[in-house]
DNA sequence: TGTATATATGCTTATCTGCGCATATATGCA
DNA sequence: TGCATATATGCGCAGATAAGCATATATACA
């Protein structure tokens, strides 16, 4: 059961929940763009998205100077569940399209 | 974005989850019967129905001295899916099938 | 080596959370 | 009215949590 419940508790933070629905909809990200889509300070979203990368909601890539986070493959139904519900019942949220509208690949400045 | 962390951080709790779950696979039920099932004692399984009420994922209907609680009625795309979920994905879970077995409706010793 | 940028992490503080116990409320019935 | 059962809630405690700031690490490049 804790597998599960960490799952909901990782959602359950507004700040985590806005990421979640970002990278499900935009694929892999970076943390600075991830950080200006959502006008939030950059350690802030760092933290947030370490938090759900030790829970294993996320995985990392590094390119260079830069961190590319994105949602993990599902591994069981629950998850794969709840990655459509980004996608499919949180993309309209008022603050979520905000957060889409804001967003912009390469944002902090970087090459590609 | 508050409705929706709220949503998740009600199932972000081990005993809430499983009432969740219980209440999605078999409907209506009175508190004594659901604390039963879990094997968690009556005012614990209160308190966390009267907060899941509290957060509209719930509705209760008096009956002499028993109270029983449902899930609401879906009110958005979020809540359906969720539900989904624990119909779904959850009601396999080893502990929640354990709880599915010793869910025995009126085992508190009422009439119907 | 030194500097700049991107990201991560220690630390403190204020707030929240769940637990267990005791107690209170509500209903039914003698 | 009094007692029994079912349910709810006040209280204190211990542990978790997120925020903000400062600082540390990692990489690139001059």
């Amino acid at each position: 059961m804790r597998t599960e419940t960490t799952l909901f508790k990782i959602l359950s933070d507004s700040t985590r929940l806005r990421l979640a629905v970002m990278l499900a909809v935009q694929g892999e990200t970076c943390v600075c763009d991830l950080a200006a889509a959502l006008g939030e300070a950059d350690f802030k979203v760092s933290r947030h998205l370490g938090i759900m990368r030790a829970a294993g909601m996320v995985e990392t890539r590094r390119e260079g100077t830069w961190m590319y986070y994105k949602l993990v493959e599902p591994r069981n139904v629950l998850e794969g569940c709840l990655q459509d519900c980004f996608r499919d019942c949180l993309k309209s949220h008022p603050l979520v399209k905000k957060d889409l509208q804001h967003f912009k690949k390469g944002s902090c400045g970087k090459s590609s």
